[in-house]
DNA sequence: AGCAATTTAGTACTTTAGTATGAGCCATCC
DNA sequence: GGATGGCTCATACTAAAGTACTAAATTGCT
């Protein structure tokens, strides 16, 4: 909200200044009418193009962004989180065993607990799950 | 591309006619400078970020549209596909052979001629490429 | 220090997934 | 009309996944 402010402040500044300076060119006679209004429309188009930019991107990023508060009220721990994530990569029990340098049985435990906390049947709607609710 | 051109075409041709009318408006009388200037401005913004918009929709629609020529190119039947859908959606294999009205039997192989052509190992991996390569 | 939660690991078992192979049916394309 | 590819299904098997416990070591917190 504070930026949104100070970047109005700035664009009404820069009209003010533009007012005294096309007033002046045009006095002066040094430039001619066109070329101040050619100059105005590429500075607001250009000022146009980026603020829009810049919504975007915040918008894309809202929406791929992982709920770590989703995660908390799941009751996910560290580890079990570490699994899911492991998990979704398609990787096999022993396979993420073997990465996190533990047993395939406690892989298991995390994996079977993931599963009650996301209420799922399966790994694969474990998966379904957790990117439904923005947590992978 | 075309597109581009005629957009183009016409933000010359309101550029021009912006100079006409400015320069009769201020010999007239009837308008300050700073009207036409803020008028040019606000235009301009508007364009700039409608453009921008444009843009930016067309790249978002790219990632998430579904890519029906690689679907083509894997050498993935109607069905094969529609198994890897119910599939990514975490459903068993009984689940599947049940909405598609057809025995176990059938989604395994269904399911053994995926992970083959997707170069899977499991249907969790299977699941991870075809969102990689945008077929889901 | 002591309690609660987490992480680890095991056994024993059931269920689901995946492989390999063969075979019948059907539409389509030379 | 035979070859091809896609869909179906079955059997028999192996491998992986998941459940249901128990239990020890670790960590975090008050």
């Amino acid at each position: 909200m504070r930026k949104t402010i100070f970047i109005f402040g700035l664009l009404i500044l820069a009209l003010l200044l533009l007012f005294r300076l096309s007033k002046y060119a045009l006095i002066s006679g040094d430039f001619q009418i066109e070329i101040v209004i050619s100059v105005v429309a590429v500075i607001f188009f250009v000022i146009g193009s980026f603020i829009n930019k810049r919504t975007f991107q915040k918008e894309i990023r809202k929406h791929k962004t992982i709920d770590h508060q989703k995660i908390k009220d799941l009751g996910l721990s560290k580890r079990e989180y570490q699994v899911l994530q492991e998990v979704a990569m398609g990787l096999s029990n022993q396979e993420i065993a073997n990465k996190l340098f533990v047993s395939e049985s406690t892989i298991k435990t995390h994996v079977s607990s993931l599963l009650v906390k996301l209420n799922a049947k399966r790994r694969t709607q474990a998966i379904q799950v957790a990117k439904d609710i923005n947590i992978i």
